[in-house]
DNA sequence: GTTGATATGTCAAACGTTTGACATACGAAG
DNA sequence: CTTCGTATGTCAAACGTTTGACATATCAAC
């Protein structure tokens, strides 16, 4: 790979000269840019970012935690994250933890030693201390750890709040719920919190089923929502912690004769692509994730830049009504 | 941040011999190992991988340039590269081409001036002379591009083949077909030549069309299989090259009225997990994702290492019958 | 002729680490 | 006592770049 040096020798100029080309600083004629310009091209001049990573301090990377890019909610946030960091000049260090304690401790010192100029955790195992003394920039995605550290996240509460009264309005009676694991002290709690109060304001008392904590292995979702209409099989209305537990009460629903939405009203949560595309198309709440992926990238340039930044991010979330309810 | 300085100062050893325990080489008494771990640990030191780098002349960064890591294939895919080459002590960066040309060449420099130790490409609108003289490690998916540069594919082919005949053994009398834009010189062409082949040979003449280059731009698929629909009622069995277009076919079917399997039976490829848990599940061809992904990190660890390699790899694919035909 | 803007050059330090060459010191084995 | 293995140290170069300080030269304007 040729270097600053091999141009600067081509191009019979100094490092220096070749170096204010580079950055556009200093004094440079025409004639000598251009001469410059032409010598980088012949040598298929790339400048070493590394090397400039080292001297500026700055590596203009982020690094974005996340539990999977193959589930469909992370997948479409990383896509959106790594968009918007592109258009402002960051890459991004993608992180898979599995929701593996080991991975994503592992991932933030590894995160570190590359000196990423702020990380986007979208994965939450660990006790709090771990992120205490990370001094980088740092935004979590649905979980507050302190005070200090920003979070993003939809209106869960009134995610929950909507989902709850549209199976009411529809006159549901016998309500079940689906979130993820309450351990996991995720804000995504408050979408439970927020649907149990609604319901038990109208006299409603749901029955709620958690998830195991490792959220991913769908294995486990048929299983789940299999028992939960044995032992109530007069169900007829079900909010999910999310489009995917959805998609796997649909289709228990079809293995058990039960009509969507005829017998069984279903609201999922995220309105992921797929949400739209599946049949029958589910009825969900939307979160604003691109919004979310786009602050996300902006509270750590903010925190990169010591500028002000909003510690606590509610995004708001909407109803899409399709043809689960 | 503390650098190797500030440990070897406050354990009071010299630089070098932090470096000796850092890098496990030379002479070390246990006493100053432990000594010096204790104080890396008290400083919360992480050794500066930029300058590692640097030196070094290897990033051990992995560049994956994709379409679009929300496309679930691709997710999918992202997930398993990433996976496996953290288990290889490799690191991924994510590139969302969004099938642009100029961004596609714009990542390939970006990757370049980080000097990246390989790139998977797995998108391509751009001309083969754009790789030619990239000389780091790199592998392709899905598509030939000269001799010397290494690729990844299902066989398509043979895909092709077992759709065809599936749908012809199930007694389909009158066939469609939807293939990618033909025009990007991509393997998957190759789906479409083995399923037109076969059909051939049985007498058949499905009807086949195309989708814009833009495959991810998932409002055409909605408006093509329409038209298709209208202008061939009598379709009885189609074969999708994705599964998110099979999902949007069974879409329409119920749209228009048509009961699948009984009236239209269709047959998908990839075999992403939205495919199993869609409904109803999808019949396809399933591409062995994760043995592909841990393949192309392969392909880049042997050229780095310059160790003999496989250039044409060709991976079997299996008919997964579910309950689309 | 002086001044000032423009253009380029030289030189060295800095970023944080690794590495090789070399020196020194201690203790044990011969 | 010599030799060798172990343990540590000093020093400097290297990776590729940026940057500041400073020097020098040309050319135009005054």
């Amino acid at each position: 790979m040729a270097t600053i040096h091999d141009v600067a020798k081509k191009a019979k100029v100094s490092v220096t000269t070749v170096s204010r080309v580079l950055n556009n600083r200093g004094y440079i004629s025409e004639a000598t840019r251009a001469k410059v310009f032409k010598v980088m091209e012949q040598l298929n001049y790339q400048p070493n970012e590394i090397a400039r990573s080292l001297l500026r301090k700055q590596s203009n990377v982020i690094g974005l935690i996340i539990p999977n890019v193959a589930h469909p909610f992370f997948g479409e946030f990383a896509n959106h994250v790594e968009n918007y960091a592109y258009g402002k000049g960051f890459k991004m260090l993608l992180c898979n933890s599995q929701l593996d304690p080991v991975k994503e401790k592992d991932y933030i010192d590894m995160l570190k030693r590359n000196r990423v100029d702020g990380i986007i955790m979208g994965s939450h195992t660990l006790q709090v201390e771990e992120y205490i003394h990370l001094n980088s920039p740092i935004v979590t995605i649905d979980r507050q750890i302190g005070t200090d550290i920003p979070y993003i996240s939809s209106d869960n509460r009134m995610g929950g709040s909507m989902a709850a009264k549209l199976l009411l309005a529809q006159g549901c009676r016998k309500i079940a719920h689906i979130c993820g694991n309450l351990e996991l002290q995720l804000l995504a709690n408050r979408r439970t919190e927020a649907f149990l109060e609604v319901m038990k304001e109208n006299g409603m008392e749901p029955v709620v089923v958690q998830t195991d904590i490792d959220v991913f292995q769908q294995l486990q979702y048929g299983r789940i929502i299999r028992r939960l209409f044995e032992e109530h099989p007069d169900i007829d209305g079900l909010f999910a912690t999310s489009d995917i537990i959805a998609a796997f009460v649909i289709k228990e629903c079809a293995a058990i004769g039960k009509r969507v939405p005829e017998d069984v009203k279903i609201i999922g949560y995220d309105d992921i692509n797929a949400a739209s595309w599946m049949m029958p198309p589910i009825t969900t709440i939307k979160q604003p994730i691109e919004q979310m992926a786009q602050m996300a990238v902006d509270l750590i340039l903010q925190q990169m830049n010591e500028e002000e930044y909003r510690p606590e991010n509610v995004l708001p979330v909407s109803l899409i009504e399709r043809a689960t309810t």
